[in-house]
RNA sequence: GGAGGAUUAGCUCAGUUGGUUAGAGCACCUGCCUUACAAGCAGGGGGUCAUAGGUUCGAGUCCUAUAUCCUCCACCA
């Protein structure tokens, strides 16, 4: 027997051991058709946020669905090592422990970085154990393992081949701190104050100069001309002429190009094309020098002269104050404008002429894009709008910088010797090659996370089975990050995009809908959740809340109401099982009214709750089943069913409905929908995971004894209204007026003793709904303001009803049925009227 | 600058191809310890669906503007 009260401490122990101990989680059954999702793999850095419980939820509510639907279902689960971000920690922690992580090897530095590896990645075990996640951990892969870097080395190689990766000499993002390159995905634009420096380039023999506005005054040792538009009729008789860069005192062109924007600034810009992506390009256009005149660790170099070593923040603080001495600053004018930092280090963005290693990205993306317009091959977004965003990306991508200044991730299968590249996994046998130091983006390997998981380059089984993926599950965030990628790639290599569906969930936020952050201190941890509340509460909390696609507001009072849900539940399975321990196997061969009634009810909430979970609507697939189990289930059957609870038709229709309910439940909630099923006195699976979903059972419906007992509720809610809203003592004799079907009502409304066959001289109510009519006896004057009030409202439905079904465009292009049940209304309130009107008079 | 989302009860959100008088949870009010549950039961109040037009017999839902908030992308010398 249940203890009175749910505790989901003692339901969650111990549970999720067993299952996996009976191997529950493990896929691989060949007879049934597989269904496949991998995991999107968190980073190994440190504990899984609400984020990584929300989207894991999600995903395995999906996966228990299918292998109770009687799929194979393999839950692909792996980590990513996440490049800058491991690194970044994995150095704080040597410098705390008093080591310089620049001082030591690369191989020494590796080893730390392993045990690194190995201490948060079983954290992260014990996080995914904790929030009941069904995932298959015979495939568990890790974006470093052997498998995968050989699938990392694959692509690299064969995408040399084809042209489609190349090295060149370009401005990247430079990340000063983590010193290394940046994709443009992993740069955030913020909005900061920052200024407008207008200073003077004196023009060679003149007293004339040129006002040039810049918001790096730093870069202007860098400086190989100033452009101007050759359109701009207040400067182009200058082309040709020379000025004198400030502080360097060396001649530099004027140059006409169409970037100066006549109307922006000063109309007169400086070019420094070691330092600017759009510079870089006019110095391709120009044949200007491309100097360099900061370090890569963000400091000054020889270039800039007595400033060299200095910090680039600091320097542009005295260079100013120079320039200000000179005589050569007009003004300095505060601006708000946005600038790049690192998504990761946060520190300022510097664009930087670097040799990197890129993918060629617009035969792939427009490869990509093609697919997109075939509705069979195409990745289908739920909801259908974020297809934008992908498709959106692919039209304006350029090439991507994917090689990293980092010691942890894949390292580039590139070798060199003097002027000369090989690319392959192993150097040429001669002597003097020398591996590429770098290594490449981490998103680089994730990208291949659909198939390099599955085993390939190799044709395995694995592969050709789960590949394509059924659904990816991931939030809207990192659709540029990861999804894209991992299509192109997918589609590039296997000729199939890598998953069929993708379904985006929105981002968590706080209550008061702000996005959850280490900065603003308002993360919640899913443990101290789960602690508080359970795992249950929170996966059903997380799932249900909202529409797919949308942001979720993180609520307590919520997650505190879904216990309530759970122990409302847990109390109604009490009743069932008080009651049915006896029962050895279901008969219906005796049902009455009110079990067939819940039956039929129980029957379309299967239907709905099949057709939603279908379709990811888990928001609906939780009120439907919350409606059900509260109002329908336990305040409406469990309380008939104390009326026959010795008919094993009864009995077996508590069992019936409550085995379902659990089941229906389980994917959301498995710990206590497991729980109780155990407790079960007879069941069809040793484990509800592994047990069948509910099916529609047509043969289970009674539409008469449906409609009886839905109508008999409705008049029980009317009666007790009408009791309530009048106060009427619960003694009052009541008389049945008519010869329906009463025998429901009477139970419940506990009227039997109350019934009297004569009329009574006493203030009286008629309770009339459908075709039951009971009148009260009771003593009270009538209250005719409030017959006068029901008398105005039934008067303007009245009037309403008559104005629409005398419109003869809604008789004749409404539905038939609508109009029919309009006009029955009209008939009702009408004769409802005259009893009121007589009332009165 | 481009794109997308949001705007519905005091709060948080649903609302399926247009179809009765727009729903839920929490909060609020009234009455109940009715043997599964007081973390509960019974009943109730509360919304001119952001604004203005339009299409339609009929609009929270479709179209066009506008406002406010949010997100993404691009530009920013």
């Amino acid at each position: 027997m249940l203890e009175p009260k749910y505790s989901h401490k003692e339901v969650e122990e111990g549970k999720y051991e067993t299952w996996l101990k009976n191997d529950y989680f493990k896929s691989g059954d060949l007879t049934k058709e597989p269904f496949t999702i991998v995991i999107p793999p968190p980073n190994v850095t440190g504990k899984l946020h609400l984020g990584h419980a929300w989207d894991t939820t999600i995903q395995d509510i999906i996966i228990r669905y299918k292998r109770m639907c009687g799929y194979d279902a393999l839950w692909v689960p792996g980590m990513d090592h996440a490049g800058i971000a491991t690194q970044a920690k994995v150095d704080k922690k040597l410098k705390e422990m008093g080591i310089n992580p620049r001082n030591i090897s690369r191989e020494e530095w590796l080893k730390y970085a392993w045990d690194w590896k190995k201490e948060y990645g079983e954290n992260i075990h014990s996080q995914w154990a904790k929030l009941g996640l069904s995932l298959d951990y015979y495939h568990e892969r890790f974006t470093l393992d052997e498998g995968l870097s050989n699938a990392v080395q694959n692509v690299f190689i064969t995408l040399y081949n084809e042209g489609l990766i190349y090295r060149g000499e370009k401005i990247i993002n430079w990340d000063p701190l983590a010193m290394t390159a940046l994709s443009n995905e992993e740069v955030i634009y913020k909005d900061v104050k920052g200024a407008f420096y207008h200073i003077k380039y004196m023009i060679e023999n003149s007293k004339e100069y040129l006002e040039v506005a810049t918001t790096r005054p730093e870069t202007l040792f860098g400086d190989t001309a100033v452009a101007v538009n050759p359109k701009d009729e207040r400067y182009n008789k200058l082309i040709g002429k020379n000025v004198i860069l400030p502080i360097v005192n060396k001649l530099i062109p004027i140059i006409g190009d169409e970037h100066a924007d006549m109307d922006f600034g000063t109309g007169v810009v400086k070019i420094t094309p070691a330092h600017d992506p759009n510079d870089f390009e006019v110095g391709n256009r120009h044949n200007l020098e491309r100097i360099k005149c900061i370090n890569p660790n963000g400091t000054m170099n020889e270039n800039a002269l007595h400033y060299n070593g200095l910090d680039r923040f600091e320097a542009r603080n005295k260079i100013v104050e120079e320039l200000d001495k000179l005589n050569l600053l007009i003004r300095v004018e505060e601006i708000t404008h946005s600038v790049g930092h690192s998504e990761r280090t946060d520190v300022m963005i510097e664009p930087y002429l670097s040799k990197q290693w890129f993918v060629k990205m617009r035969p792939l993306a427009d490869k990509v894009l093609e697919n997109q317009k075939n509705k069979n091959k195409k990745v289908n977004f739920i909801p259908s709008r974020f297809e934008k965003i992908m498709n959106h990306w692919m039209e304006i991508t350029y090439d991507w910088c994917i090689s990293r200044q980092l010691w942890w991730g894949h390292r580039i299968p590139a070798w060199y010797k003097g002027d000369k590249i090989y690319v392959g996994k192993e150097p040429p046998k001669e002597d003097g090659w020398t591996q590429d130091e770098d290594v490449l983006d981490t998103w680089f390997s994730s990208a291949l996370w659909p198939f390099s998981t599955l085993g390939w380059p190799d044709n395995t089984d694995l592969l050709r089975r789960h590949y394509p993926n059924n659904i990816l599950v991931t939030g809207y965030d990192i659709i540029p990050f990861w999804v894209n990628r991992m299509t192109f790639q997918g589609l590039h290599f296997l000729n199939k995009v890598p998953f069929k569906e993708c379904l985006i969930h929105g981002l968590i936020r706080d209550k008061d809908g702000r996005k959850m952050s280490k900065s603003l201190g308002n993360g919640v941890d899913p443990m101290d959740v789960i602690e508080k509340y359970g795992c249950d509460s929170l996966r059903y909390f997380l799932s249900t809340s909202t529409a797919n696609g949308q942001d979720l507001r993180y609520d307590e009072e919520k997650v505190k109401s879904t216990w309530n849900f759970i122990n409302k539940l847990w109390n109604a399975s009490r009743f069932c099982l008080m009651n049915i321990s006896d029962l050895k196997e279901c008969n219906f061969d005796n049902l009455n009214e009110h079990d067939k009634w819940i039956l039929t009810k129980y029957q379309n909430v299967v239907k709905q709750v099949i057709k939603f979970m279908n379709k990811y609507e888990f928001n609906n697939v939780g009120s439907t089943l919350y409606t059900f189990i509260w109002d329908d289930f336990c305040d409406n059957y469990i309380e008939m069913s104390k009326f026959t609870n010795e008919s094993i038709s009864t009995k077996s229709t508590l069992y019936y409905v409550l085995n379902g309910i659990l089941k229906m439940l389980h994917p959301f909630m498995p710990y206590v929908t497991e729980e109780i099923y155990q407790k079960l006195p007879f069941k069809d699976s040793k484990s509800i995971m592994i047990s069948n979903y509910p099916k529609y059972d047509k043969s289970k419906i009674y539409e008469k004894e449906y409609e009886i007992i839905t109508k008999s509720i409705e008049f029980i809610k009317k009666f007790r209204n009408i009791c309530n809203e009048n106060n009427i003592p619960k003694t009052s004799l009541v008389k049945i007026n008519n010869n329906n079907n009463y025998e429901i009502i009477c139970k419940v409304l506990k009227l039997e003793k109350r019934l009297t066959h004569e009329e009574i001289k006493m203030t009286k109510y008629d309770v009339n709904l459908y075709d039951y009519s009971i009148t009260i006896y009771f003593e009270k004057e009538e209250d005719l303001e409030l017959i006068k009030k029901e008398i105005d409202t039934l008067k303007s439905n009245i009037e309403r009803r008559e104005k629409l079904l005398s419109n003869e465009g809604y008789i004749n292009k409404a539905p038939k049925n609508l109009v029919e049940q309009e006009k029955e209304k009209l008939q009702l309130e009408k004769n409802k009227l005259q009893e009121l009107l007589s009332k009165c008079s």
